[in-house]
RNA sequence: GGUCUGGUAGUUCAGUUGGUUAGAAUACCUGCCUGUCACGCAGGGGGUCGCGAGUUCGAGUCUCGUCCAGACCGCCA
């Protein structure tokens, strides 16, 4: 028996017991005559004690070899300490150790292994076994494990069913690039690791199984960013005999579910907002509702008054930022350096200070008289003490990046409050994109989602209004889950992958099993995949999703705890059929 | 593919206009210490200043290249 107990239950109704404990030592404090030692495990650290009147010399001499992170096997009894750390929950006992051995020797770890360490982030992905020991890591680990059950409980109960798809599936050029995997016995050809389990589980609605989730890895070959792994976990849903409206309801209630269970949160109001409203509203399709800094369009008051920047662009957008009309000159000119990043690649602000006695002082007052002024104020919503920014260009280019300045703004002023949650859903997505660099059209979504019926007629005149029965759920300012109604009839689909510049063949090669499927009673279905990694990192009130992912990757891709990608040897390429030039 | 930031002791960092033997904290080692819990005190060891070239009497410091790490843009149906 390796342990009676863990060491973190132990307290004051265990005096007097004899206990066994196995642990890693966190830290020993050597005093001479007495000796403690801090025995941690995944519950808690229990502090044992070694001392010269009660311990035998021996016991004393090995205890003081005891270096950090030692894994130890102890026996003792659990006595009333002298004296009591109130920091702890085991703070009112301590185990006299009677003997102990050593499981384990350990090297002095590279970092310390503490909640505040003083490990860097590279060489705490390079331990990262040693990194999940210290409580924020393993505390996060813990919490996605609970919102999975949490999830799995809540669709189980509604009645989906978990259904696993395979991962050797074929490679389709829509969409991110694929990983690959060369197949040994089929030269020259190639599996693909699923984008997402799309065609699968739309296939399991052919196969009657109408409820389907499952909580799936998926793999992208594109560039990494805080939020993006290139494998990820996505949970995934299909269902059939449903409508956008089904769909939206039964998702609002999981993520109500989520938001009571694991963070007690009670939401009151889901809204639900055009894309066209989104983009108007806030210059993005994943608003961030929880302050408000909404985009008042300024053209009808701000054109021909003089000011030439203003007067041939198509659109003078601007935002109150509240209580800032104390900024300074400086403070003001940041900004404008901020947004002349070649990232956000804006010319420059307009700006005026809505004073709290009501004067107005502007950027631009050659140009623009007070009562000029005061209607921008009425048209952004700007109450006395704000400051109105204003932005003018290109609509949609304008519209991005006062959106991004409005969400540098909501982080600088903190109003954007990890523990406020506010979801919504954005609906009427386009149903097609201009692409610049192909000259095409490419499904926004996915090429298996539904155009509106009434839009239909105009995909031959005006392809970009086509708007389809697509839809994201937005929470915080972060997209973290989107479907759609899909198409399921052969016909449509066809049209479709036509109108996405598939020949026939192509449509046939890539997607006839899809095609052939449909013709065998397709039912209509429509589902939703959410990015789990995301999802439980908004919940924990973080940004990165690195810390909830067991073993991450770099933002190259690399894992460099076990330094993946690497070379084959050439008996492994020949096998594979496969040539390097290296 | 691009922009920016960083790389100095095991670790986190400082290092002035280019100038003597490159510092601090922490970790580690040794000794002391009668209740520690960020223990304390005294002492000690520890450096390819990422790598390569260049400028210079002289480079951690300046220039170029390169590698690595991070953030962002493009990309991510």
């Amino acid at each position: 028996m390796y342990r009676s107990n863990t060491c973190g239950e132990l307290n004051a109704t265990h005096i007097g017991q004899k206990v066994t404990l196995s642990g890693w030592v966190q830290k020993s404090r050597n005093k001479g005559f007495m000796i403690w030692v801090d025995l941690r495990d995944r519950y808690g650290i229990t502090q044992l004690i070694f001392d010269e009147e009660r311990s035998s010399s021996e016991l004393m001499k090995n205890a003081a070899e005891l270096g950090r992170e030692f894994v130890i096997q102890v026996e003792g009894e659990v006595i009333e300490r002298e004296s009591k750390n109130p920091n702890i929950p085991t703070g009112e006992i301590e185990v006299l150790v009677e003997n102990f051995k050593i499981l384990n020797a350990s090297l002095t770890p590279p970092f310390t292994i503490e909640d505040e360490t003083d490990g860097g982030e590279d060489l705490r992905m390079k331990y990262r076994y040693l990194d999940i020991r210290r409580n924020p890591v393993k505390n996060k680990l813990v919490f996605r494990h609970k919102v999975a059950m949490q999830v799995r409980n809540y669709l189980s109960e509604a009645g989906f069913v978990e259904v696993e798809t395979p991962y050797l599936i074929k490679s389709t050029p829509e969409g991110a690039r694929d990983f690959v995997v060369p197949s040994r016995m089929n030269e020259g050809q190639f599996y693909a690791l699923p984008q997402s389990p799309q065609t699968f589980k739309q296939l399991l609605m052919v196969g009657g199984l109408d409820k389907y989730f499952q909580i799936v890895k998926c793999f992208r070959d594109e560039d990494l960013r805080a939020d993006r792994q290139p494998e990820f976990t996505q949970i995934d849903c299909e269902m059939s005999f449903v409508e956008q409206e089904d769909i939206l309801n039964i998702f609002e209630g999981l993520t109500t579910h989520l938001l009571k269970e694991i963070k007690n949160v009670d939401i009151k109001e889901f809204p639900r907002m055009t894309y066209d409203e989104a983009m108007k509203r806030y210059g993005n399709d994943k608003p961030d509702i929880r302050f408000g800094m909404e985009f008042g369009e300024l053209n009808e008051v701000a054109k021909n008054k003089g000011f030439n920047v203003f007067d041939q662009q198509e659109l003078i957008v601007g935002i109150a930022v509240p209580n800032a009309a104390n900024f300074t000159r400086k403070e003001i000119d940041k900004l404008i350096d901020w947004v002349k990043r070649p990232q956000i690649g804006a010319n420059g602000i307009v700006w005026a200070k809505y004073n709290e006695d009501g004067t107005i002082k502007s950027s631009v007052d050659k140009f623009y008289s007070e009562e000029d002024l005061k209607s921008w104020a009425e048209v952004t919503g700007a109450n006395p003490g704000d400051l109105i920014v204003v932005m003018a260009g290109d609509a949609n280019k304008t519209r991005t990046q006062l959106s991004a300045l409005r969400m540098h703004l909501g982080n600088e002023l903190g109003l954007r409050k990890p523990d406020e949650f506010a979801p919504l859903w954005v609906v009427d997505f386009p149903l097609l994109e201009w692409d610049e660099e192909t000259e095409r059209f490419h499904a926004m979504h996915h090429p298996f989602t539904s155009p509106k019926k009434e839009d239909i007629s105009l995909l031959e005149s005006e392809p970009g209004k086509v708007r389809a029965n697509a839809y994201d759920l937005v929470l915080n300012g972060n997209e973290i889950g989107g479907g759609s109604i899909r198409i399921h009839d052969k016909k449509t689909q066809a049209m479709m992958f036509k109108y996405l510049g598939f020949t026939e063949e192509e449509a046939k090669e890539q997607f006839g099993f899809l095609m052939n499927a449909f013709e065998y009673g397709a039912p209509p279905h429509g589902g939703i995949a959410f990015g789990f990694d995301r999802l439980v990192a908004i919940l924990g009130g973080q940004e990165s999703i690195r810390d909830y992912i067991a073993f991450p990757k770099n933002n190259a891709g690399r894992d460099v705890m076990i330094d993946a990608p690497s070379r084959l040897d050439q008996e492994q390429l020949n096998e594979l059929h496969l040539q390097t030039k290296l």
